[in-house]
Parts: structure tokens; C-alpha cells; sequence
DNA sequence: TGACGATAGTACGACACTCTGACTTAATTG
DNA sequence: CAATTAAGTCAGAGTGTCGTACTATCGTCA
């Protein structure tokens, strides 16, 4: 477990991703943002744009209803998304990106461009191009949601 | 963020990291390792043969000392590391693998390289090379030690 | 050689995250 | 319409992570 080459993917995944993780969380705190959560992002990025169902959200991101609840209280109250109810369903409830939200959007987007950029510098456009396209490969079989 | 090519490649790396872990802890669960969780097993995977120092293992991890030493302890308790004193400086204690924690290795490697089998037949042989040495090499500009 | 700043680790308290189980309300189905 | 299923909430517990503050030891240099 020490010998570099011989990491297992699980952990050569990890830690670009942590890296990517880390870097866009100092650029939102630096804007402002700072109010902002990893747990919370995870949820926020998979929000569809009209409005996702809690549940729905839940079995995305492989969490529990409970858990995407007290996440989306938390973004409510910051101010990031709201919920309105759902036309289609008494029950349920739509959580949507609210205009706090739309402020981070651009600027998530913007770190994130910039991070890539640096590892397409370090790796190459096609390498990058590679890595990008055998990920959304892999997704097929590793997301259970889409 | 919801057109599947869009998703950003943090995102895209996190999907298959997450699905690798999982299966790794369902399968020590099953063999009877269930007290061993996905923040240990971080910290756990880091260690050197020799015997690491708190210290560096939090760099290593981007954690803080407090939050090792608190894995560690749980680590310890759960018989799988144990604590010596470094020789080389009286402040210091080596965390090593103990032998519960040896029985471990086998077990989730077998398992990783189970769940890479199947990545292998999804991507393909050339794929899959590319991915790791991809990864391998972005390593070098994200994770901070070595 | 001994005082002082740096380093390894621990203790404590706070908060974030996640789960299980139990519940309420509304939709669907036979 | 009764029974079952689905969406979401409430309450409680355990884990993971951090900041601040502390002790013990090390290394250095005057």
C-alpha cells in the first residue's frame, strides 16, 4: 500500500476528486460562500432545473431521505434552494436552485474550469480528453442512477 | 448540471470512487470485518509497512492530527493497528498494522481487483491502462505529499 | 548547557453528517 | 373504499471533523 504504482484505482480517484473538492470549496469561501458545505454540494449538483424530489435525490446520491432532508434544511436556509410543492403530486415537493443558488453556479463553474485547465496543462489535451470520456464510460456501470 | 456529458470531472471521478468503496466494505462486512468504516479504511490504506506517524498521516490524508489520532484509536480498539514507540523520537509513536488488520489485506485486495476485473470487461484492457496511468500521473499535481 | 522555539501527540468541546426506526399524509390499486 | 405503497418528517444515536488549548520532547544556538 506504499509503492505508488500500486495504489488501487478506488484511492487514484479519490484523490484528484478530493483535490477538485477542496479547491472549488476555498474559491466559494473566498467569494462569500462560506456558508458551504462538501455534503451540501453534492446535493446541490445534482439538482435537476425544474426541481428535484427529495427522494429522488436520496437514490441518486446514495444517501437516506433523512440525511437529503437535514442537507436541503440547511441549503434552504442558506438560501440556495427553496422547495414548492409538487403540481403533480401532493405528497411531494420540488427542491429548486433559488436565486442565492444561481449565484454559485457560475462561479463553482468557473474554479472548476480553471482546475481542469491546470490538469489538462499537466496531462495534455488528448490524455485529458481520455480521462474524461473513460469516466463517463465507467459511470454506466458504477452510477445505479443513470 | 443534469446533461450526463456535462457533469464535471470531480463529480465524474467521485461516482466510481464511491461505487469501489462500497463494495469493498460490503464484502468485508460479509466476511466478518463489519466494524471497520470508510474513514478508517483512508487512513488505514495509508500506512507504511514500517509503521507510520500520526503527523504524516494527517498531511498525507488532509486531515487534522485530532482526527487520525481518533480513527487510530478506533483502529486500535478494533485490534487492527497497534501503537510503538518511534525509536527515533520520544515524542513520537509509530502506528503499525496489527494482526487483525493483516488478515484485512488479502480480503479487500481480492475484492478490489474484483471490482477492477469487471471495470477491465466494461472499458476494456487498453482503457483501463490509460485510466490508471492517467491517474497516476494527475497524482503528482493533486495530492500534496508525494 | 540550558533556555527557547518548533514538533508530536492528546484532551475537550462544538458542529456536521449519516443512519435506523417510527410516524403522518397523500396517492394508487384492487 | 380499504389496503398498500410512496413522499416526506421527527427523534435519537453514533461517527467524523475541526478549532483551541495543553503536555512532553526535540533541536538549536548563545
Amino acid at each position: 500500500m506504499d509503492d505508488p504504482e500500486s495504489l488501487n484505482v478506488g484511492l487514484l480517484l479519490f484523490i484528484p476528486y478530493r483535490a477538485m473538492e477542496a479547491r472549488v470549496f476555498a474559491g466559494l469561501a473566498a467569494a462569500g460562500f462560506d456558508d458551504f458545505t462538501p455534503a451540501q454540494a453534492r446535493v446541490f449538483q445534482r439538482l435537476a432545473p425544474q426541481g428535484s424530489r427529495l427522494t429522488e435525490l436520496a437514490a441518486q446520491a446514495g444517501l437516506t431521505k433523512q440525511t437529503i432532508g437535514f442537507l436541503v434544511d440547511q441549503l434552504e436556509r442558506a438560501g440556495y434552494v427553496e422547495r414548492v410543492p409538487d403540481p403533480r403530486d401532493g405528497r411531494a415537493r420540488l427542491v429548486r436552485i433559488a436565486e442565492r443558488g444561481r449565484r454559485v453556479i457560475p462561479l463553482a463553474a468557473g474554479i472548476v474550469a480553471e482546475v481542469e485547465a491546470e490538469w489538462t496543462d499537466h496531462l495534455g489535451g488528448r490524455r485529458m480528453e481520455q480521462l474524461r470520456g473513460i469516466l463517463a464510460d465507467l459511470r454506466t456501470v458504477t452510477d445505479p442512477y443513470r
